[in-house]
DNA sequence: ACCTGAACACCGTTCAAGT
DNA sequence: ACCTGAACACCGTTCAAGT
């Protein structure tokens, strides 16, 4: 039945994120993706043509779980009162905080894909779309500046995006009492952003 | 003779390099490197610990480069009279157009190193601390808002680094009127800061 | 000090075969 | 439709040996 090969499926992505987290990208290999699955080792290349797509599917869950957190974020501003730039900044936040705790997850949902897959694309739309329509809120209550708020939503998500990567590598004055963390140079950002 | 040594080396590095552009990181096998350089398949282990460091030695190169240029920049806005402001958005476009151009070189540079190598993190704190340097001087021409130099100078790393990543990755609203390239982003920014 | 060739363990992928 | 086991080509790394 497909609900055996939907779990398959599902288990195999299961177990390559997991394996992702605790080894990086080189301790996926598809014997131990499929042993974790409990399944042979091309047992995978009945649910994906390749490695590859394996880790697109990875890649993919993880923005749609990005996308499901901004929009918890947005019922519960629609449900309280709450400042609209505060729920983007809320974002932002979770944005950077995803990519420090799950930095190859994050790397990797990025990366170089030789397929463009379809699945990856649809998520990717529907996470920046849900970020540029609490943008639009917040431009519509004053606390962002006018402007295209696809194009004030970009510049946020690469200035979170850049300090979690260069924080990641180690590249974000590790010492001095000038450092600053990804959430402070977010921070920061929106500062300038809510002066201009 | 230690030249010899060198040479090896360094055409060890540079064909690591040249792979990694047309190939991408699969493309970087030790029998290719060594094939390129002339050697035996495992003549790189006399000069590198394994294959990371010698990946290693790619991107602190990738890093002592990108500083030269922001020294050339530093030293041509000495020479003619120029806007301080405008020679820090220059090597912020610089860092950009590098990272555009040589994509899998700037994901290696930023990747995730088991080794912590001293030769990149020496390369990584100088190439900031040429961007500090030129940030400082902007601020006191009253081109960049006072404040840390060092945060402000990260934040405009931050902003130029992740909007080339998501450029790269696709996500950077790749359809429709709304599109902004890294370039724009990054004026964007400047813009913001100088009305701040 | 630097290099080589053989060897080992491991991995992605393919294929013939099973249910 | 989904899975298995054997097999193939390839790669990083080690080792004994050469200069």
């Amino acid at each position: 039945m497909a609900a055996t090969a939907t779990t398959t499926r599902e288990a195999l992505v299961t177990a390559a994120a997991d394996l992702l987290d605790e080894g990086g990208l080189p301790a996926v290999t598809l014997r131990e993706v499929g042993r974790r699955a409990g399944v042979s080792h091309n047992a995978p290349y009945k649910h994906f043509a390749d490695k590859e797509e394996l880790l697109a599917a990875v890649a993919a869950r993880e923005l749609n779980r990005q996308r499901a957190a901004m929009d918890a974020l947005t019922r519960s501003a629609a449900a309280g009162a709450g400042d609209p730039g505060a729920t983007v900044q809320r974002m932002i936040h979770e944005y950077a905080r995803w990519a420090l705790q799950h930095p190859v997850r994050f790397k990797l949902t990025f990366g170089r894909w030789t397929t463009g897959s379809p699945e990856l694309a649809t998520a990717a739309e529907a996470t920046r779309g849900a970020l540029i329509a609490a943008v639009n809120a917040a431009q519509d209550g004053g606390s962002l500046p006018a402007g295209d708020p696809d194009r004030i939503a970009a510049l946020l998500l690469a200035t979170a995006h850049g300090a979690a990567d260069l924080a990641l590598a180690g590249h974000l004055s590790p010492t001095g009492k000038g450092h600053a963390g990804p959430d402070d140079l977010i921070d920061d950002l929106f500062a300038h952003l809510r002066r201009a």
